[in-house]
DNA sequence: TATGAATGAGCCTTCATTCAT
DNA sequence: TATGAATGAAGGCTCATTCAT
């Protein structure tokens, strides 16, 4: 039976296989991940067949299956992967910042620089993610959630720190900023003309800059 | 790059269907239109099959095809109806306005409230869209431009004015515009929660007006 | 603008799938092939929808495609079976032969005994076959050339011999001699009369023999 | 309904068309006709759309069916019109020959010069009328018959004239003829190389002049 | 009589998923 | 655990035919 085809019949009851804690088979999910990274990156995720998938991490079609539920599953797990790996980086850079507003350039900078010497990543997360369907989007929320917390985090601690203006809505600002350097990095990464996006994010910082840090002229 | 996928096999003998001037065609056309952007809305385009936008339309499947090439080229055209309708109200809009600044807000205030209020086609701008293969991308990418067009124009006209910081590189603070809303409006599309977005752009056009409105106190 | 316009333009990179190896996946080959020449011959090609040939060799419609690229590449492969088949035969039981006309006599015999016995291939080989698209004339080409080639080198060499009349042009007389079989088992095959063909060899050889043979009264 | 799109829906009871009396409806018969034979000729019968026939003759798809009741109809109507006229020239051309074999000799060399000289023509009655589903075959029997009647006439006066070798049979040796010159065209026209045809006819008639002519050193 | 827009059945093909080995 | 051959549902699209005008 195909029951995994059809929304209808999707089963709410089978848990997410997650990671796998056996170091072998954990080598093996990872080299899974990998595979679909760049196999969606080339493909798109629609038009990527489970077996391209396959071939480039050096399985059969259906070991796919022993570590995720579905096609659907690869996808959400590999956003994870990326996210949360791109998360502690994040805090970890960002622990030794005098104030918020630093953080949030620590992170703008980090976050453009990883994707802008990673295209394929780029074209996984700034894309290929967005080609989902509903399930998907679900699956994605909780680490993208957490992802979008760490910045509104930031706008709040500044706020209370005082480097950010006290009148920004917070949940805006958080949009604001990812809505700017998604944008950004979207852009670069469906342009055909090459250039390098890491040398935007002068620009980036300065105008959010410009929109969120108090006192600016004294920066 | 994952663009070139396909190679465009482009029938030289089939001409763009484009939109039929004879007023009964163009009804059916716009009735196609219209049924195609709700029945994306609805499934999603990759989970929508043509035979539901017929369905929606009350014409049979082949109908479709009497009036676009195929699947994609209706996503397009729905696109394309409405944001030129889009672009034509802001034109129409901002005429009056005395400064360019004001005229961003007018283009924020109108987008927000035009989509804010209309969820299907909000859902489409936002989610369905980006559901495209490569060659979508490509037949989006004109009008596209011109309303991304539209918006660098202002900024580089306010920035001639005075009223927008000339320090601002005028790409990136479109790019930063149009991110900041689009993910405001993308956020709430897919919130569970029903909240009324409209109320958010006071508060976008605060951060916004911050970020590249100069003298902002004296505003 | 109509980027897809059709689906595939078919893709540059498939290698042909040819005869598999493997034991087991070969008798399946062999069993849709025959399964092909079945339901080409009693529905026609055209007539003859992919899901009935993957019925009568009791596979999945899908698996057919895990053999052959195509419809198309079905009808040939049944084509470069039989023919091949038929080719082997001729040049095993032709070598015993005392001179060139004796093997034209044989092929002749060999091959209408063959149809003559075999409605089914009969019908497939001089009338479904027909049935073709310029694709399915290239696919079959190189092995119909060698069945031409096989008794067009038969004339040549009775030419040589001196049993076959040098005036003759040894390519007419190939046509000649298919034209003339073919025909006969044609008319057969198409006819409502059940009679049987393979008494009429002797009669087709009789004329043949007139037309090839040097000093018919001496032979 | 849709009632001619399966052999079994097939309305036994609908009277051919047949050639309309009335000169103005003659006249869009025929040129319905000849739209037919180059657009079978030009796309091959199973690719060739009925609006392409249209297109060609200048007529809309549905007036199509005011003179003939189905696609299958249409190609049937094109053979009986060029078959008719082959015979009826032919019959014309013979009257005068002195003897049967003279007959074969001008049918032959008649025929082949008309194709030879009518490339389109020839693709028709070689390649495209042998697309054809039982229907077709039953449909252009009768004027077939005739054509192969006329040969066998000739054939069998010839030999109560003393021409041609009575040990013959008949049938066969009107299977020879026509398979013969029906091979040497076929392959012309599926041929890449351009030649001439009718440089093969001398070719062809010492071949046949061979297998049927008595006598032969005294001709 | 002529038109051509509309119909919708039907088919080739893909590919996520399964399961025998 | 891993394999990969097999499955078969599903969908985009075509086109012969009809019928309202």
């Amino acid at each position: 039976m195909h029951f995994m085809r059809t929304r209808l019949q999707k089963d709410d009851f089978s848990e997410p296989k997650g990671i796998p804690n056996d170091p072998r088979k954990r080598a093996k999910y990872l080299a899974i991940v990998e595979a679909a990274l760049a196999a969606f990156s080339e493909y798109g995720y629609h038009d990527c067949p489970v077996s391209k998938i396959a071939r480039k991490a050096n399985v059969a079609d259906g070991t796919i299956y022993l570590y995720f539920a579905n096609k659907e599953e690869v996808l959400i797990s590999v956003f994870q992967e990326k996210i949360n790996r791109l998360i502690t980086d994040i805090e970890e850079l960002t622990e030794d910042c005098t104030n918020s507003w630093e953080k949030i350039e620590v992170l703008v900078r980090y976050h453009m620089t990883t994707l802008g010497n990673d295209r394929v990543l780029a074209n996984f997360l700034q894309i290929q993610l967005r080609q989902s369907s509903s399930n998907i989007r679900i699956g994605i929320a909780a680490p993208l959630k957490k992802f979008y917390g760490l910045i509104e985090g930031f706008v709040l601690k500044g706020q209370k720190e005082g480097v950010i203006d006290s009148a920004i809505n917070a949940n805006i600002a958080r949009k604001l900023i990812f809505g700017c350097f998604d944008e950004v990095i979207s852009c670069w990464v469906l342009s055909r003309r090459q250039y390098d996006v890491t040398e935007r994010i002068d620009d980036v910082l300065y105008i959010l800059g410009r929109a969120l840090v108090v006192d600016l002229e004294n920066r």
